[in-house]
DNA sequence: CTTATGACCTGCAAGC
DNA sequence: TGCTTGCAGGTCATAA
């Protein structure tokens, strides 16, 4: 989506913008009203991303902060094309070319103007400033991800889904990396070896790697890139959703477990759970 | 400081 | 058919 975003939208100037909808720029604390002034008369000069944040740098230390939540698409429209359903702002250009739209479903996503910081040698937008660098990031540091990680006291999953620590990985990609080093996101991450917890990062990297080459991954057509093209990426996935379906190692049915009020799969066989299999191991007896 | 929990939304599919 | 329930890819404020 960067990239699409930066090859329809960079050097064009923003002549209008329209918001359809006060959620989708609930950050953006100085109202709607503000937004939209504000973006009036600027260029935007490049689409920047740091995990499942987007941006678009207007110059002056400026940007538009975008992140797309579960359900937002960025799409750019020729303009009269009519309006999607959940259409939350419009901006126009200058050149009368096609628009971009914000558009989101379940409004978790949204739009805001941020202040462009330096922080640990990148430019970012203040309000993402706590976010860590993502494995696609060519200064991502691996052994410090690698400690981060290790330095946690919660569950693997949990700490893999911790943006502070390493960014750009979700719940889908979180259990494909589980899977591929053969964890249970159960484990406690501070239990990990460093060699582990490396391989794990590197199977992370390896997943977003190849959905990105694919497109990303999208179940339906909420997951599109700016031209409403969606991506294959689900048809390569091993453990997410894949309830009942077999381990695509071992045959055993994957199995899905509450985790955070929603969902991890994993394969019984290949990603034991710690606890259970220490315990039956020490402590489990059998009358005589 | 770290860690865990619920809230924020809409739409869809499954079950009754 | 129509209602209810559960679930969905994420982040953040708040509480412990």
């Amino acid at each position: 989506m960067r990239r699409g975003l930066d090859r329809h939208v960079s050097d064009r100037v923003i002549s209008d913008v329209e918001v359809l909808h006060p959620r989708a720029i609930r950050r953006h604390l100085p109202g709607a009203a503000d937004f939209s002034t504000r973006l009036k008369g600027l260029p935007m000069v490049a689409a920047q991303r740091r995990g499942k944040y987007l941006w678009v740098e207007l110059g002056e230390d400026l940007a538009m902060l975008a992140h797309l939540g579960m359900s937002g698409q960025m799409l750019v429209q020729p303009s009269g094309t009519p309006d999607e359903k959940h259409l939350r702002v419009r901006i126009r250009f200058a050149d009368d070319g096609p628009e971009l739209r914000f558009v989101d479903q379940r409004t978790f996503g949204g739009l805001a103007l941020a202040e462009v910081v330096e922080k640990d040698g990148a430019r970012l937008p203040e309000p993402i400033a706590h976010i860590a660098r993502d494995p696609m990031d060519p200064d991502f540091d691996l052994d410090a991800a690698v400690r981060a990680l290790r330095a946690r006291k919660s569950e693997v999953k949990r700490a893999l889904l911790d943006q502070t620590l390493v960014s750009g990985i979700g719940n889908i990609y979180a259990d494909e990396a589980l899977w591929r080093t053969r964890l249970h996101g159960t484990r406690p991450a501070s239990g990990l070896t460093k060699a582990l917890a490396t391989e794990l990062l590197k199977h992370a990297t390896d997943v977003m790697h190849e959905a990105l080459d694919q497109g990303g991954t999208s179940f339906d057509a909420l997951y599109v890139n700016v031209n409403g093209q969606s991506g294959y990426f689900d048809r390569s996935l091993n453990a997410y959703g894949q309830e009942n379906e077999p381990c695509g190692r071992c045959g055993t049915s994957i199995v899905r477990e509450a985790f955070m009020n929603r969902s991890s799969f994993s394969c019984p066989v290949c990603q034991p759970k710690p606890r259970a299999s220490r315990v039956s191991r020490g402590t489990a007896r059998r009358p005589a």
